[in-house]
DNA sequence: ACCCAGGCGGGCG
DNA sequence: CGCCCGCATGGG
């Protein structure tokens, strides 16, 4: 209660092994939506109806984040989610840190973290996101928020962003104006989803409930796959046992675990069994690791 | 011009 | 089941 205080009126939140740049980056859905000003080390997004701008200093190993401008009580818990606070960093690498080829990807990348984000917001970029590239998702995110996303404005009454498109928006949108965003083949999915959302599915009733449920629900969703469901139980429900396996994890894992050709079910089992309950940070780890240097 | 991108559903054997 | 195919669109 003591340090809570303080922390209010300091507007200051301190975070350890933390950088800011790489969990932007790394293709999670903050990725698809704020915006990132690398010279301020800042983050701009909509969150729950305001423009929250969190600004990171300090150093990786030992910062603290600040909330500018904006509600104090509101960006301290929403950073303590956003950013899983509760993650104890150390232990979680010593978890993952099984053999060369994750050591480099932690010192590397060290301080990304997995992030924590709205189900319904994490279903849309997720499904985007697949047979696509992170720069067009990021784009038909935008112009999705800008035309189905309902204006925040300033004190001035100046539009200064969208909020995310809610699942009512977006499931009795015409075909037309989902089509004007430029998600091609995928816009059909998206409407159906928010369909099924709005009828058969309660994304938010599946909070609390264990990994094998939630991505068996998200499962029966049209347009939502394996690969998909656990994005989404990974970075929407905070499940870090999930192990998504695209392209790019899958190459990784042939090229340094398998030394050949492998099935999905195969990968998955063995992501379980090696890194268990943080297969999910492991597999944040070797996707962007081997993104970058282009699977070796 | 050609290739690729955080996959998926459908259809076939 | 497992496998293969098409799919919209924009950037390198």
């Amino acid at each position: 209660m003591a340090i809570n205080s303080r922390l209010l009126e300091t507007n200051l939140i301190p975070i350890k092994i933390f950088n800011m740049q790489h969990t932007f980056e790394s293709a999670q859905p903050l990725t698809f939506y704020a915006d990132y000003y690398i010279r301020e080390n800042m983050i701009k997004y909509p969150s729950n109806g305001r423009i929250l701008e969190l600004k990171h200093s300090g150093s990786i190993n030992d910062g603290s984040i600040s909330a500018i401008g904006s509600n104090t009580i509101y960006a301290l818990q929403e950073v303590k989610k956003r950013f899983r606070l509760q993650d104890r960093m150390n232990y979680i690498y010593s978890k993952i840190d099984t053999d060369t080829f994750m050591s480099e990807s932690i010192k590397k990348y060290f301080g990304m973290r997995v992030t924590m984000n709205d189900p319904w917001e994490t279903t849309v970029v997720f499904i985007i996101s697949q047979f696509n590239n992170v720069k067009r998702i990021r784009l038909i995110t935008k112009k999705l928020m800008e035309h189905f996303g309902t204006p925040i404005y300033d004190e001035h009454n100046m539009i200064i962003g969208h909020n995310f498109p809610t699942i009512e928006s977006i499931a009795k949108a015409s075909e037309t104006d989902i089509m004007s965003c430029g998600p091609g083949f995928r816009g059909k999915y998206l409407k159906s989803a928010a369909q099924t959302c709005m009828e058969n599915l309660d994304l938010y009733s599946l909070n609390g409930k264990n990994y094998y449920k939630i991505k068996d629900a998200l499962m029966s969703v049209h347009g939502i796959g394996e690969k998909v469901a656990d994005c989404i139980a990974l970075m929407g429900y905070g499940k870090t046992e999930a192990f998504p396996i695209d392209r790019w994890v899958k190459r990784v894992m042939e090229r340094i675990y398998f030394k050949k050709e492998q099935k999905i079910d195969k990968i998955a089992d063995f992501a379980n069994s090696r890194w268990g309950k943080y297969a999910g940070y492991a597999q944040q780890y070797i996707f962007w690791n081997g993104r970058s240097i282009g699977v070796i």
